[in-house]
DNA sequence: GGTCAAGGTCTAGTTTGTAGACCTGATCAG
DNA sequence: CTGATCAGGTCTACAAACTAGACCTTGACC
């Protein structure tokens, strides 16, 4: 109960933690893949929706304001009617995109390897 | 309704999509977090919660099942009592972080930038 | 007068995550 | 002989987050 047991752990994550503040707006469900939509230019938003087939209007409105609100995204509003709203990224965003893209290659490299992961935990896991 | 809306958006997520199927895995509260402490080393269960002070048991389990399951991290059980049980990164858990260190270090670098933004999200949008 | 935009918001219902009690079974203190 | 303790979970309430889909707005068109 002491902070003895703390001794051995260096690397406890302190609360306001960039990594973990960063992580935790982006390390959802959706803006890491708004964002890579984005890459392709400004986009208004029913084209991002259908872009990303499966993705909840709330959801989108939602997750475009905190990634703007972080400064990621420009929104712009154009006050005709119907109305129009185009997104873009910021510097900020296009920024991002280098580290992300390099973890987005990792993904398409190592997709087969993960797969096959699965598949071995099913076939020692899967008559449990 | 037909596929005409569909042309002026050349790059739909395919569903069986590795991005996505690698992201919405990684891309959770969790496992990037999990993954990170793991860098330090062979860690067992506790050491992983105490260093992550605001998990729950629950998700740290299920959390480091799935990332067992994908093949990024080895579990090895100790029939003592009390139980031990280890946890490392695989060569693949290794592997990905690599990319992921350099989103990290964007995180860090762009922290600022941030919260900058965020403050005149809050003075512009604030008094709505 | 009814319909159709686009870009949302609102509501109801489902899913996911949380906190914390409980379980296991060998060891040890009283 | 009781019962407390250890680690690594699971189980059970409850709370928060997400989803699908109805609805809203406001001009133009039929």
């Amino acid at each position: 109960m002491s902070q003895e047991n703390l001794v051995s752990i260096p690397f406890v994550f302190e609360q306001p933690c960039p990594i973990r503040d960063v992580l935790d707006r982006i390390g959802d469900q959706w803006s890491l893949l708004i964002l890579q939509v984005l890459e392709h230019g400004t986009m208004r938003f029913s084209e991002i929706e259908r872009a990303i087939t499966d993705i909840s209007k709330q959801m989108l409105s939602k997750t475009l304001r905190r990634l703007e609100e972080d400064g990621f995204v420009r929104r712009t509003l154009y006050p005709e009617v119907p109305p129009r709203v185009e997104y873009e990224l910021t510097d900020l965003g296009r920024s991002f995109l280098v580290p992300m893209k390099r973890l987005i290659a990792w993904a398409n490299e190592n997709h087969r390897a993960i797969c096959e992961a699965r598949g071995e935990y099913g076939v020692k896991n899967g008559g449990r």
